[in-house]
DNA sequence: GACGCGCTTCTTGCATGCAACATAGGCTGT
DNA sequence: ACAGCCTATGTTGCATGCAAGAAGCGCGTC
């Protein structure tokens, strides 16, 4: 298991072009609805057209581009509905993962939930959205990673790819009084599972998704009007 | 999001090839660790080597194959851990399915639910076991697609594939007495969504898949030893 | 007889060329 | 002036050719 993993890096690094072009629509170094032409990334990447060809379709696989077919490869934005769903989806792969950690009672990955929970609360007073964002980021993949889950990690990392979750993370981080918010409720999460109560602890991560997904939501983004 | 699911079946249809190779491999017409050239597809199939490649690029990230570079590309099994971690995955998919169906209380998908378990009782009383499998399958696609989240719908799907399902259920069918128990687990399902309990309902649910879990995994079956 | 080395063969990885199609812009006819 | 067509161009889709690496097999040697 640990062997696949480690399969599957040294692969991600051997193609790395897929990543490298799952960055660069991720970064938002393209608009949204812009045209990728598959001739221009392989000059870029100094490849030829056959390997971006193989990428773009995993992308494509992954919700993040579409390909018109003879027209052309184009970055695409998850709708609003999409978001929605997919924050549904998360919301039950999360509580998951956290009943299974919690059922774990892992140490290291508790202690790091304990050390994040810390640097979170630093950064609330601090003020410093930029790290806080970095450190919500961390909570929740030590979780995931935390439920000792290879496939439920696989599935997430697919998952919030979808949601370009970074981009929605760095607006919702800036709504006042939300950092607070979602620290008390990361807090919330932490001792349930320090409880080794699977149960509550699902119950607190599905309620903090869901009012995570709310702020994301209400948030008056023009490209998350449609 | 209706036309993008028409565009993404007809693209399915178009390609035709993946889901026709993915077939192969999932109706077991090819042993687990077989070897599956490119070219032997390509000329099965009369395309050339660069759309099979394309396909089978796609097979490996949803796990279906093993492409060890420069050496071949081999079916895959899953491992029993694996198959353990998914039907975790599938318990809280179909939780969040049947909570969000029963929230809806969606007349179709529920007259569709009840015809189908009087079939299945039908195929319990008569031992029908094929016939059962497909209802099986059914009920399950029906709420997982009542749920009305395409999102969840395609992740459901892909996870289906990896777990190879067709093959498992096939096997735990035939468990003594495990037909009756699953009915009557539908029925409890069935029972909840007509209550708009979404609950209830997912409670319900990750019940039955659990015990359908369970059975699945002490089948004692060879190809479940690694 | 056993071990080690090299070659042969099979596989994938990638580059390139050509064909098919969609789209946009201009041109012509009304 | 406007509508319709037609062509030019840009894009993807696919076939093919070649290179590189891995594994198995046979041969030679100790």
């Amino acid at each position: 298991m640990q062997d696949e993993m480690v399969l599957s890096v040294e692969a991600a690094e051997r193609n790395g072009l897929l990543e490298k072009i799952r960055r660069l629509v991720l970064g938002g170094d393209f608009p949204p609805g812009a045209v990728l032409p598959e001739a221009f990334l392989a000059q870029e990447f100094e490849v030829s057209r056959t390997p971006v060809r193989e990428a773009l379709k995993q992308l494509q696989n992954e919700g993040l581009v579409e390909i018109r077919p003879k027209v052309g490869t184009f970055v695409r934005e998850p709708t609003r509905r999409e978001i929605i769903e997919l924050f549904q989806v998360k919301e039950s792969l999360e509580g998951l993962a956290v009943s299974l950690l919690a059922r774990r009672g892992a140490t290291a990955e508790l202690s790091a939930l304990r050390l994040n929970l810390e640097d979170s609360e630093a950064a609330v007073l601090t003020n410093d959205s930029e790290a806080y964002a970095r450190l919500v980021h961390e909570f929740h993949w030590t979780i995931v990673r935390g439920s000792d889950n290879l496939k439920l990690v696989e599935h997430y990392e697919r998952l919030m790819n979808q949601l370009a979750y970074q981009r929605l993370v760095l607006r919702t981080v800036e709504h006042p009084g939300r950092l607070a918010a979602s620290t008390r409720e990361h807090r919330a999460v932490l001792e349930m599972i320090e409880h080794k109560d699977p149960f509550g602890a699902e119950t607190a991560m599905r309620n903090h998704v869901h009012a995570s997904s709310r702020e994301a939501l209400t948030d008056p983004v023009q490209s998350l009007r449609n």
